[in-house]
RNA sequence: GGAGAGGUGGCAGAGAGGUCGAAUGCGCCGCACUCGAAAUGCGGUGUACUGGCAACAGUACCGUGGGUUCGAAUCCCACCCUCUCCGCCA
């Protein structure tokens, strides 16, 4: 959502960063919508305050046993009410309309973003670790993995495309990736442990800009609800309509939960393999910040999110994301891609973003900043960042392309051993 | 799922159609007293929106949304949530 105090004061610079993005320039329209109802807001408040007044009055007439009095100003309002319905149903429309608006466009982007049309525009900031030396030819992971208990059919025969079966070793590796990771996120890099539900209400997904935009996106339940396809949305709207601290320490959370897509418009995209799935697991970082710590704290998630990749000796680079890559409610946002050398391609396997106050905006979200020298205690809008640390799935692809063997099986990266139970490869079955 | 009770400010807890944004207590902030602290006394202490350079004024908010009424925290309806008991269950 947003600051229509901003567009107010600043639309040729808020219709200039939409413009960056690709979107057309609404900052008129916005200024129209707001003006209209900012007019009907002050016509129905003046009526209420004649009502009220009034009605006082009559209050004090009937006391006074003054009923023809009383009457004569029950006229009077009658008649002011009679307009009323009016008013407030032009009020209840502007607001509608302006609301409606500002929900359907994207956040503006932060300076320092690259300008770009499409993924070609992003920047590379740096590469880490070494791709390794194969002495045979490297196989995608959707080829060595049925033989070591990924089983696309099965899963296909459940559930539909899009869906696989784990078994043996591979179950336990995916989950060996994700303990690790949480363990890591939560015991070294400062994050709260948390354990969500999976299944949100509208408010939450509004809150953090799931809606009403990309409701296609994620599966509803019958009775209404949502299965997150984040679980950024259940973290970060646990601090939705509450007036936080002074925040001088953000507020950090983690979590490893299952995550739900439809997929709907990645038709033909990755339909092979375990790199886009309808349900998938993913390991969660949450930050909720003030405003001037943001940027510091952006940094640092992104690097808590490299930590895992550089734990687990998995080489990989960090893109700046450019204005037409980005997503919906970031102002900026890095990727970090996994090498994976079956493909032969750099793959996307955890975004980190900074939404500024975007979805506190949504969510109503607010803090205490610590008294200025003025002593105003006004509240303030908190900013949210979220960034994956990792996705699970897309990790267990990474280790089984990075330490595959030329017989087909897989080395168990050294950190993960303790989670292993003593398995230290993976054996392909006949 | 069934039966009952209840949702009021940071917390506790009054109010049961009018002068209630809401008593009182606690907490918190300021001041006084004190060498300092405690105790005590006095004053203050919600959020958002609209108008205004500002001082300030107005409006809304007592779980949520409707309704009745000149006027609703208070009456009516629906929904949500919490608690207790029963049933069922991981």
């Amino acid at each position: 959502m947003h600051d229509i105090a901003f567009i107010r004061a600043n639309p040729e610079a808020f219709d200039a960063a939409l413009a960056r993005r690709g979107a057309e320039p609404a900052a008129a329209r916005i200024i129209a919508l707001d003006t209209a109802r900012r007019e009907a807001t002050t016509r129905v408040q003046q009526a209420q305050g004649r009502r009220n007044e009034a009605s006082k009055a009559i209050g004090q007439a009937m006391g006074q046993g003054d009923r023809d009095k009383a009457e004569a100003l029950k006229a009077e309002v009658a008649e002011i009410k009679a307009a009323m319905p009016e008013w407030e149903e032009a009020e209840r429309a502007s607001d509608a309309a302006l609301e409606g608006l500002l929900a359907a466009l994207p956040n503006m982007p932060a300076a320092d973003v690259p300008d770009g049309a499409d993924e070609a525009g992003n920047v590379e900031v740096h590469l880490w670790g070494e791709k390794r030396a194969f002495d045979f030819e490297p196989k995608e992971h959707a080829d060595i993995g049925p033989a070591l208990g990924m089983e696309f059919e099965t899963g296909a025969k459940l559930s539909g495309a899009r869906f696989t079966f784990l078994r043996g070793g591979m179950a336990r590796l995916h989950r060996a990736l994700a303990q690790f990771m949480l363990d890591k996120q939560t015991m070294e890099n400062g994050y709260t442990e948390c354990n969500p539900p999976v299944l949100v209400g509208d408010g939450a997904m509004y809150g953090t800009d799931k809606l009403p935009k990309f409701a296609e996106d994620s599966f509803r339940t019958t009775d209404g609800r949502w299965l997150i396809p984040t679980s950024e949305v259940s973290l970060t709207a646990s601090v939705a309509d509450t007036i936080l601290g002074d925040l001088a320490t953000p507020i950090r959370m983690a979590a490893h939960t299952l995550c739900f897509r439809s997929e709907a418009g990645a038709a033909g995209r990755d339909t092979r393999g375990f790199i886009r799935q309808h349900q998938f697991e993913k390991v969660e970082l949450v930050s909720i910040c003030r405003p001037e710590d943001s940027e510091a704290e952006h940094e640092r998630m992104t690097r808590c999110a490299e930590s895992i990749l550089e734990a687990l000796n998995l080489p990989y680079r960090r893109v700046l994301l450019c204005t037409g890559d980005m997503g919906f409610g970031a102002r900026k946002t890095y990727d970090l891609e996994v090498w994976l050398p079956g493909q032969g391609a750099w793959r996307e396997i955890s975004s980190c973003s900074n939404t500024g106050d975007f979805q506190a905006r949504r969510m109503n979200a607010r803090y205490r900043p610590a008294e200025a020298d003025g002593g105003e205690k006004k509240t303030a809008f908190v900013h949210t960042l979220n960034g994956s640390g990792l996705a699970v799935g897309r990790t267990l692809v990474a280790v089984m392309e990075n330490c595959q063997q030329a017989d087909g099986s897989i080395t168990v990266p050294e950190v993960l051993l303790s989670y292993m139970g003593g398995v230290t490869r993976l054996e392909p079955q006949a």
